[in-house]
DNA sequence: TTCATGGTTCGAGGGTAATCGAACCATCAT
DNA sequence: ATGATGGTTCGATTACCCTCGAACCATGAA
């Protein structure tokens, strides 16, 4: 009678409103410990670690221990997309009677997903990235082209740089407020390291939203190739002139 | 405190093993009526009416009466996108813990997603399509050229004949069993339906597999456009020609 | 050692909701 | 009309689990 593994079981976990709390405070990436966890969903300490103890039994957070801090990460990848599709349905059912708050509009122009770039300008990168010939879908995956790792070369993403792991080197990503497609994976993940390390975003504290400086902003759309002329489309896909 | 909508509701409501089970009988697109749903998911009646106004009340199913039958469909394909993500953090945390039934492999080659081809096969189309240059990636969304068009045609599917609706021609949906793109959205919808038209496959009752006739799927291979390199090829991705 | 801090474990209380029996309503067939 | 079938509503029971107070364990500091 069961098709495949007990959906329910995760569901559960995510069902209530303590532990959603909880891994949604950790789509940023980041590793919470569970009494800053407790604070954040509104919870005493013992209530969060019987939820922490769950949450970990299912595979949806990871524990690293230091010293008498017991730091909580968000489990992988595939669990960000979940929680991110899962936000996708819930904004569209009872989107209407979510008041938005004044944080939103930030939120949805640039924040962290997991541990890399989402929101409009996630999906403005992903974009020109494809549009510009860096990377390619090919079906089964997605690539960096040779242009693509020359225009990463240029803000000092290089191949042998990206740690190496089983985790997909491009992936995608679908975004929550944008219901489209954002970049992903390995990549991703040093995309938004390099840009933060160059100082051309800062997070704002204790969310997962980002924000571009000006001059940030204005160096990342110096990197990407120029958005295409709305005519002709990708038949001919060369990938422009500047970015060789 | 509360970053975006409430996600907790609907997990929750994904969170109960009938509701779950309902919810996943539907993901073949069918529309099922309470008393199927309720023996489906091993409950009576009248706890399935109760289950079932819950998931109407949450906008995860849509309700159409018609006489004194009450039919059940999914709330829409992006409810069908957040199960399949689910049953992807399933599959990997507990997938162990699972035992695969005799149908899991007829499951994994073939399957119905929402209104679409899944697994194997349905990743297979996708990448066929993609690297044949019958569909292209523009980062934006997903667009049919016009020699994608002409193949179509050769299987009777032209432009006009696709209903039209607010939902996007071509989507990619993330696939449980291959955690790989497929095909969604109405043109996968309209491909499921002329295959199923043309007699190339048939529905395995009361399930979400679908199971290719020899003939059929010597026609599907006929008509997609042919692998790329010359032999199996997992590693060493090569770009196709033109990007470069 | 002694104290303070961060986390977990234990036990009890309380509320939600899943479940089913029984009754009720609507539709179709005879 | 009368009966049969498909669904929903109501009420009561039951079980689960969320929650927190209190106690307990581990680490780090004085």
């Amino acid at each position: 009678m069961k098709d495949g593994p007990d959906i329910s079981r995760v569901a559960a976990l995510v069902g209530d409103p303590a532990r959603s709390n909880m891994l949604l405070a950790l789509m940023d990436g980041r590793a919470l410990t569970a009494g800053e966890l407790a604070s954040l969903s509104g919870v005493t300490k013992q209530t969060a670690s019987s939820h922490l103890a769950r949450l970990l039994d299912g595979g949806l957070v990871a524990r690293e221990v230091q010293g008498r801090h017991h730091y909580y990460r968000l489990g992988g990848a595939d669990v960000a997309l979940a929680l991110e599709t899962l936000l996708c349905v819930s904004e569209r059912r009872n989107g209407s009677r979510t008041r938005t708050g004044p944080r939103d509009p930030d939120l949805r122009r640039a924040r962290i997903c997991y541990d890399h770039l989402a929101g409009e300008l996630g999906v403005l990168v992903y974009d020109r990235m494809i549009s510009g010939g860096l990377i390619v879908d090919e079906g089964s995956k997605l690539t960096v082209t040779p242009a693509g790792w020359a225009a990463l070369d240029r803000i000092d993403i290089r191949p042998d740089e990206i740690p190496a792991s089983r985790r997909p080197l491009c992936r995608t990503c679908l975004d929550w407020s944008m219901r489209r497609h954002h970049l992903a994976g390995r990549l991703g993940g040093q995309i938004l390291k390099t840009i933060l390390l160059k100082g051309w975003v800062r997070r704002v504290p204790d969310s997962r939203i980002i924000r571009f400086s000006s001059s940030g902003e204005r160096a990342l759309m110096a990197w990407l190739p120029p958005q295409p002329s709305p005519g002709r489309n990708s038949s001919g896909g060369r990938v422009p002139g500047r970015a060789g």
